[in-house]
RNA sequence: GGGCGCGUGGCCUAGCCAGGAUAUGGCACCAGCCUUCUAAGUUGGUAGUCGCGGGUUCGAAUCCCGCCGCGUCCGCCA
C-alpha cells in the first residue's frame, strides 16, 4: 500500500532532484516540516553547491523558477533560504479519506516484511512481584512489540527466565525450609505476593547465618552444574511468582509469547560450547583456574576490565549463559531487540563483544531505561522498600473509578463504571510511562502518575469516546462523502495530521522511539477537540457537509483506535 | 579514579542521532467559555541565561572539548 504523504514526498524529492540536475547544483535533499503557516514541507537550500557563488536564497529562487505544479504541489514559496511547499489540499483530503476508509483497522500499518523480530523484555528475577522501579521494562517492551507488528514484522516476545541465580536459590531455600507461619500476610492474595516473604526472610537469614549461606550456595552450584532435581526444585519455588507476574502483566494488556529458562543453555551444553570457543581467542586470560576475556582492547574501561566467563570450579556465569542465549536467539530471528535496565549496560556490552568473537552477525539492539525511583531513593525488593506494580495498577483504577463516578454516576451502572475505570486507569498508567524517553530518569510521584488531565491517556480515550458518541447518535447512512467540503481550518489541520500516521509508525519503529506514538495521538486528539469546537456535526443542516464531517469523525476514530492499540491501551466507546 | 546515560520556565516534557526560520507541549497559577454532538474539553495570559565555560560554523538546545550536578556500572553476583 502507498500512503498519501509518501506519494507527496516522493513527488517533491524526484522533482527537486531533476531541478538540481538541470541547474548543476549538488547536495543532499532534506525534507523538513516547517513552522505552522509556512507550508507542509520545506527544503533548506544552505547545503546546495553550485559553480557560481550564490546565496541560499538565490539558489532557492533558481529552483522554484523551474519547478512545475503537479498533482500534489499546489504552491511553492521561497522564504529566506527555504523552499516551502504547500500541498494540494484537495488531493490530500481525497486520498487521505480514501486510504483510511480502505484500510480501516489496518490504516497506518506498514507493508508486511519478511524479517522476524525477537523482543526480549521484562526478564525480571522471579523472586517477587514486579515493582514500579522496573515497571518501564514490560511497558516499553510490549510497546516495541506492537510497533514492530504495526510496521509489518513478525514479532515474538521473550522473557529470559533467570532460574539459576542466587536470587531464585534464596527463594527456593526459603520455600524449602521456612514455615508458612513465619511469612507475614500481604495485602494482596496473589501467588507472587504470597511467595515474596520467603525470599525476604531467607535473604535476611543468609546474612546472619553462615550455614544457611552455604546451603544456598549449594543450590546455586548444583543448578549451574545442571542438576535436574535442583533445577526442578527451584522451578517449583518460583513458579507461583511467575504466575503472579503474569497476572499483573495481563492486567496491563501484556502477554509474553515465550519464557526461556536460563538453565536451557546449561542443559543443552551450549554455554560450555561458548566457553570452549572463547578460550581459544587471543583475548582469553587465565587466573587461578578461572577464565576471562580482556576487555581493554575493546574500549572497556574501569577498575577491572576482565570479563570472567568460567569459574575455577568449572561452572559458567550468568553472562556466559546469556551469550549462549543470544547465540540461540540469533539463529531464530533476523532482528533482536532487548529492553534492559541501565544496570545492564556493561554486561550487555560484554555479551556483544563475545558474540562478535563468536562470529555472530545478528547483534541485538538494546533499549536501556533508567530506573523509576521514589522521592527518597531507589526501590529494593530485599529491603521491602517498594511500590509494587499491583499497587500502582489498583491506585490508577481507584482514581479512574472516582472520576467516572463523579461524572457519570447517575447515568450508568456500577458494572459499566468499573469497566470504564479499568480501561482508563490502565491506559493512564501505560501512557504515562511510555510518553517519556526510556533513558530519562523518573522519580515516581503518585500525584503525577495519576494525573488524568492534559497530555495523558484519558484525554485521548475521551476524544475517541466523543467520536463514537457522535457516530452512534447518527441514524443516517454516511454516503456521498465529499471531503473537499471540509475547508474549515480545524478540519484541514485534522486531516493533515491523520495523513501523517504511517510516517509516525515508520519513524517510531526505525529509530526505536516508542514515545513518538503518544505525542502523535495527543496531537490528533487536540485537533479533534478543536474541530469539535468549531464544526458542529450532527446539527449541521447541509447534508453533504454533515456527511463529510461524519466521515471525518469516523476517520479520526479509526486513527485514535489504531494508535491506542499500538500502545496497548483500550479505546472506550463511552467514558 | 574511570566508563556510560541524563540536565530545557516553579514541576514534567518534545526537539538532539541526520545543526537552520519566533525552542514543543502538558501540570500548576491568573482571566474567560456549558439553553447547542459527554467541560476528562476549549480560548487567552504570566513564566525560559536550553546545567556552566570554551570551540567549530554564515548559523548551535542540537556537533567537539573542559567543568559541575544527578543516575548507573566497573564481582570467579545476577
Amino acid at each position: 500500500m502507498t500512503y498519501p504523504l509518501y506519494e507527496a514526498k516522493n513527488e517533491i524529492v524526484s522533482k527537486l532532484k531533476s531541478a538540481l540536475l538541470k541547474l548543476n547544483y549538488t547536495g543532499e535533499i532534506k525534507l523538513e516540516i516547517p513552522p505552522t503557516g509556512l507550508g507542509d514541507f520545506a527544503v533548506p537550500c544552505f547545503s546546495f553547491r553550485s559553480k557560481i557563488k550564490k546565496s541560499p536564497n538565490e539558489k532557492a529562487n533558481d529552483i522554484i523558477k523551474i519547478f512545475e505544479k503537479s498533482v500534489w504541489i499546489e504552491k511553492i514559496e521561497v522564504k529566506g533560504a527555504y523552499i516551502n511547499y504547500f500541498l494540494n489540499k484537495e488531493t490530500l483530503k481525497i486520498s487521505t479519506f480514501k486510504s483510511i476508509s480502505k484500510e480501516k483497522e489496518k490504516y497506518g500499518y506498514l507493508d508486511r516484511k519478511k524479517e522476524k523480530v525477537i523482543v526480549e523484555h521484562t526478564s525480571a528475577n522471579p523472586n517477587g512481584p514486579l515493582h514500579v522501579g522496573r515497571a518501564r521494562n514490560p511497558i516499553i517492551g510490549d510497546t516495541i512489540v506492537r510497533i514492530y507488528k504495526a510496521a509489518g514484522y513478525k514479532v515474538e516476545s521473550q522473557f529470559y527466565l533467570d532460574d539459576m541465580g542466587k536470587q531464585v536459590a534464596i527463594l527456593a531455600w526459603g520455600v524449602n525450609n521456612l514455615d508458612s507461619k513465619q511469612i507475614p500476610k500481604t495485602k494482596y492474595d496473589k501467588p507472587d505476593h504470597n511467595t515474596v516473604g520467603y525470599y525476604q526472610i531467607s535473604s535476611k537469614l543468609l546474612k546472619e547465618n553462615e550455614e544457611i549461606s552455604k546451603q544456598i550456595g549449594l543450590i546455586v552450584k548444583k543448578s549451574e552444574e545442571g542438576d535436574k532435581k535442583t533445577i526442578d526444585n527451584v522451578h517449583s519455588a518460583y513458579a507461583p511468582v511467575l504466575e503472579g507476574i503474569n497476572e499483573s502483566l495481563k492486567r496491563i494488556n501484556i502477554t509474553i509469547d515465550n519464557y526461556i529458562p536460563e538453565s536451557n543453555f546449561v542443559k543443552d551444553n551450549s554455554s560450555n560450547k561458548v566457553v570452549e570457543i572463547l578460550k581459544t581467542t587471543k583475548y582469553c586470560g587465565f587466573e587461578e583456574g578461572a577464565y576471562y576475556l580482556d576487555m581493554k582492547p575493546f574500549g572497556i574501561k574501569g577498575r577491572n576490565t576482565n570479563f570472567f566467563f568460567l569459574r575455577k570450579d568449572g561452572t559458567t556465569l550468568y553472562a556466559t549463559r546469556d551469550i549462549a542465549y543470544h547465540l540461540w536467539k540469533a539463529n531464530h530471528a533476523d532482528i533482536l531487540i532487548n529492553v534492559l535496565g541501565e544496570d545492564h549496560k556493561l554486561e550487555s556490552k560484554q555479551v556483544e563483544i563475545a558474540l562478535k568473537l563468536l562470529k555472530v552477525k545478528n547483534i541485538p539492539k538494546v533499549i536501556f531505561y533508567s530506573f523509576v525511583s521514589l522521592p527518597g531513593g531507589k526501590m529494593s525488593t530485599r529491603r521491602a522498600r517498594v511500590v509494587y506494580l499491583d499497587e500502582l495498577i489498583d491506585e490508577c483504577f481507584n482514581i479512574a473509578y472516582n472520576e467516572v463516578k463523579k461524572r457519570r454516576g447517575k447515568e450508568i451502572s456500577e458494572k459499566k463504571m468499573k469497566e470504564i475505570a479499568e480501561i482508563v486507569g490502565i491506559g493512564a498508567l501505560r501512557y504515562n510511562i511510555i510518553k517519556v524517553q526510556p533513558e530519562k530518569d523518573i522519580i515516581f510521584k503518585w500525584e503525577e502518575a495519576l494525573n488524568f488531565e492534559g497530555n495523558a491517556s484519558p484525554f485521548i480515550q475521551y476524544s475517541h469516546a466523543r467520536a463514537c458518541s457522535i457516530l452512534s447518535k447518527n441514524q443516517d447512512e454516511i454516503k456521498d462523502v465529499d471531503p473537499i467540503l471540509l475547508n474549515n481550518i480545524s478540519e484541514e489541520n485534522l486531516i493533515k495530521s491523520l495523513a501523517k500516521f504511517p510516517l509516525v509508525i515508520e519513524e517510531a519503529c526505525d529509530s526505536c522511539r516508542p514515545h513518538n506514538i503518544p505525542s502523535y495521538l495527543f496531537e490528533i486528539a487536540s485537533q479533534f477537540n478543536k474541530f469539535y469546537r468549531d464544526c458542529p456535526v450532527l446539527p449541521e443542516k447541509n447534508k453533504y457537509l454533515r456527511n463529510a464531517r461524519l466521515a471525518l469523525v469516523n476517520a479520526t476514530r479509526i486513527v485514535l483506535k489504531n494508535g491506542l492499540e499500538i500502545l496497548g491501551i483500550a479505546a472506550p466507546e463511552e467514558m
